[in-house]
DNA sequence: TTGATACTGAAGCATTTGCTTAAGTATCAA
DNA sequence: TTGATACTTAAGCAAATGCTTCAGTATCAA
């Protein structure tokens, strides 16, 4: 992905392909959660919690708030349905055509290919 | 992610992270490709290609089968399912979450916060 | 106003990633 | 057996990634 402007495709799948980003969505399942909530179950500094955290909202999947000292971070179930959704779409058009290829098959046993 | 070994999760949004190789899963929805096929599309050489082709083998979204010079790749939706399943289960979680607290909010109107 | 808290930003650095080129190796066809 | 085809591998390199440390900047509480 060599000097190319990355898609909001690329961003939220790049951003869902570390650990610790999968952990941090994880607890935001559970509710919102500040930075320093956030950060404490890791063994990384809060500098490095940071970056992963501007990697998520940089993609969407995660919104922020700041009040005061303190930013709030939240699930984004709207980027979140979008990565899922490629995903679906992908999967659900190769099914379909190996239910069609199956049941070409079944109609014609005879056949040694049908692609 | 420094030295740290790679669960199937990790391996499979770091493979669909690359618009490359989500290309390449996009011609697969279609049907099964041999190598070449594979590269025709990009300006790439088929070197790259191959290297991609093993991302997306070593992640598991992608099986092939070689026979004579040719290898033919195929689309594996039992990957693919895992990994939309992930993310439909963190999705879900959250939204059945927001759904509970508006339940919450919309019966006890004078409360400022729920959480 | 002083100190603690909660985050933020910039450098720097090792590792990984996404290519390339330049070699192969194995079929297959004639 | 000879050449073309279809992939495969290794080495090298620039850019990106995932950290760290260190030095901030805003609140907030007393």
């Amino acid at each position: 992905m060599l000097q190319y402007q990355a898609s909001p495709l690329d961003l939220m799948f790049q951003a869902l392909a570390d650990p610790a980003r999968r952990a941090m969505l994880d607890r935001l399942t559970r509710g919102p959660a500040s930075v320093g909530e956030l950060a404490k179950p890791f063994a990384m500094t809060l500098s490095a919690i940071m970056q992963h955290l501007n990697v998520l909202t940089g993609s969407g999947l995660v919104k922020t708030d700041k009040v005061g000292r303190v930013r709030t971070c939240q699930l984004n179930t709207v980027a979140l349905r979008s990565a899922e959704q490629w995903i679906a779409d992908r999967r659900l058009t190769w099914e379909r055509r190996l239910d069609r290829l199956g049941a070409f098959l079944d109609a014609n046993p005879e056949d040694p290919d049908a692609s």
